[in-house]
RNA sequence: GGAGCGGUAGUUCAGUUGGUUAGAAUACGUGCCUGUCACGCACGGGGUCGCGGGUUCGAGUCCCGUCCGCUCCGCCA
């Protein structure tokens, strides 16, 4: 039957009950068979759905009988009637109908996979690397998959309908190692050179600014030689975009616009207007430049509640100008012991290093009690709580060390409490811009300005007069996008003249030979009319994976790298011919 | 580079204080079953307990090393 006429005239997602007396012809995969006997049931899949193929010993005993040697996942095509089910199943599209088999023929067999082709499926995730393409088969997987389609095809249709350009810049591209490692690729044709592939395409995307192509995007892929994580892979994708003649509020406005119709049109679901979160407003009630905003619960300062106590660690605190706050958790003055323990500890982790954790409870019957208790007296503690806004059951939790540890406990505190007690309603989304972000931030060690973001960044004009005596308060035009927590684009006002473009790279280290070695190409570039400009770039793969409600972005990524950098289905990275090394000029190590 | 958790049947996991022949579920195989859709029932096969070394009368279990996987820190302008 396969060569004689088409493989399938539908798929296994479509027939339904006016298809009733039809003949079609199906193909899939075998899902599941239930063998009753004197008549057996076969699930067929494929990407549209699962149809029921029925198969009938009275009515052809051979046919049934080949039914019955049907494994898990072999590749079958058969002609048959659709009919009326006597008993419908309402679980999926075609519950209705079922095909009455008149044909059967086998494409392929299988082998047993290692695993089922569910969405629940049994496997671990390193036996589904190793068959990424059984993986992939799994109705879940193909949803995302799709999903990651619809947003580029919505993407796509947006910044198109906008006048911008889809433009193609190269992978093989020139080293510039100021950020993250590069991937490098040695050059056949000059032997000991490289080509290195981007990091993103920022620099050649400027320069499209200076051709004049106004309105730029990519759908870019981007490689970075670092260490992997959840939401990090040395391959990702974003979308690149880049305009001229605007200004900070023209890009907001352009792509929070993108961002609406890509929700609209994947989801349904209609955004309202995005909040503009000045950066240090940010860090201040929520301690992270990314904050989960499906839920309050903001940072209280209580520097001015806590003075003259006896209670030396505040003291402390107070006289090194740190910062004694907290966050009211809500509903949590039952919180035993035990759980209270488990919170310190978090807060006292290596990464967070808290000194301790102190609580003041508002108990049910209006009494406070607090581990502080013989510090201040109830008048101040009362005080405290008023000023929280805590009410009769709440707990508030309370760090103090200095101001920047202080807030980032308090912020990984604050998303501890909303995981602990379900403050997040999983159905919502926080979607905003952070603004105003800093150019430059005081080194961890040392205390010194060094850049917050990339060097192409333009100062806030206004700002241009603390430059060289208050650096840290140089605002840049610079600002991300924040979905539930994830950061999600980031983007700047970039500098388009020669003078002040050289001027960050020496504030950088780069001696004048390094510049032009590294970036001479831009600087001449700009000295021949570069017009202002400025976009973003959007983590695509960390987009798709909060619509696809997926746990890391390897769940949207079709064939990913695991923790260690490997492709453990194609065994990547691997040995190479000691020719292939010696035509490009590389000893083996 | 560092920390934590894990690796036992095809798969997901349990395995107590170190002690008989290493279990369960599911998957798979065989048989029965005409309305199943997590079909049901009966029977059966299936193990390098990641790998190497050590302690011990005896190791899945304890110790050391190593490999692999996941999470986190560093790193990611």
């Amino acid at each position: 039957m396969a060569f004689t006429t088409h493989y399938r005239t539908h798929h296994c997602g479509e027939l339904h009950l006016g298809q009733q007396g039809e003949e079609v012809v199906l193909a899939g995969w075998v899902n599941k068979s239930r063998d009753l006997g004197g008549m057996t049931f076969v699930d067929l899949r494929d990407r549209y759905g699962i149809t029921q193929l029925v198969f009938n010993m009275e009515t052809n005993a051979a046919l049934c009988a080949g039914a019955r040697s049907l494994g898990r996942e072999f590749v079958i095509q058969v002609r048959g009637r659709v009919a009326e089910r006597s008993n419908k199943n309402p679980n999926i599209p075609t519950g209705d109908i079922e095909i009455l088999v008149q044909e059967l023929t086998i494409l392929n067999a299988s082998q047993l996979p290692p695993f089922t082709m569910d969405d629940e499926t049994d496997g671990g995730e390193d036996i589904r690397m190793k068959y990424r393409y059984l993986d992939l088969r799994r109705p879940l997987m193909q949803r995302r998959l799709m999903l990651r389609a619809q947003m580029l095809t919505a993407v796509r249709e947006y910044l198109d309908a906008q006048g911008f350009v889809e433009v193609e810049t190269p992978n093989l591209i020139k080293s510039t190692p100021e950020g993250a490692r590069d991937f490098l690729v040695p050059s056949r044709l000059q032997p000991g050179l490289f080509y290195a592939l981007p990091q993103s395409p920022q620099i050649l995307k400027q320069l499209l600014m200076v051709s004049g192509m106004d309105r730029y995007y990519q759908i870019a892929r981007c490689f970075r030689d670092e260490d992997l994580r959840g939401d990090r892979q040395p391959e990702f994708t974003q979308i690149d975009c880049e305009m001229s003649f605007v200004r900070q509020e023209d890009v907001w406005e352009m792509f929070e616009g993108m961002t609406k119709h890509v929700f609209k049109k994947t989801k349904g679901i209609t955004l309202p207007a995005f909040q503009r979160l000045p950066y240090l407003d940010a860090i201040k009630y929520y301690g992270t430049d990314k904050p989960d905003l499906r839920f309050d619960c903001k940072i209280i300062e209580l520097n001015a509640l806590v003075q003259g106590s006896t209670f030396g660690v505040f003291n402390t605190i107070l006289e090194n100008k740190g910062l004694i706050a907290c966050i009211n958790a809500k509903g949590c003055a039952t919180y035993s012991r035990k759980l209270i323990d488990e919170l310190t500890e978090f807060v006292k982790a290596p990464q967070r290093g808290a000194g301790g954790l102190i609580y003041i409870k508002c108990e049910a019957d209006g009494s406070i009690k607090s581990s502080i208790d013989k510090f201040f007296t109830a008048e101040q503690l009362r005080a405290i709580c008023e000023t929280c806004g805590a009410e009769n059951g709440d707990m508030l939790l309370i760090v103090a060390d200095k101001i920047s540890k202080t807030r980032k406990v308090l912020g990984d505190l604050r998303l501890e409490m909303a995981r602990r007690e379900q403050w997040i309603d999983k159905n919502a989304w926080s979607v905003f811009w952070v603004v105003d972000m800093p150019l430059f931030e005081p080194d961890e060690e040392t205390g010194e300005p060094v850049f917050a973001h990339h060097p192409f960044c333009a100062a806030h004009p206004d700002d241009l007069q603390y430059m060289d005596s208050e650096p840290l308060r140089v605002r840049a035009q610079s600002y991300d996008m924040v979905m539930n927590g994830n950061e999600i684009l980031s983007g700047s006002i970039r500098i388009h003249d020669r003078p002040f473009q050289e001027k960050i790279f020496s504030i950088l280290g780069f001696s004048e030979e390094e510049k032009e070695k590294r970036f001479g190409f831009m600087m001449n570039a700009f000295q021949y009319g570069a017009p202002p400009h400025g976009g973003c770039a959007f983590g695509f793969d960390r987009w798709v994976m909060l619509m696809a409600g997926g746990e890391t972005i390897r769940d949207v990524i079709p064939f990913p790298k695991n923790n260690n950098g490997r492709d453990t289905m194609m065994d990547a990275p691997g040995d190479v011919e000691d020719e292939q090394l010696k035509i490009v000029g590389i000893k083996k190590i």
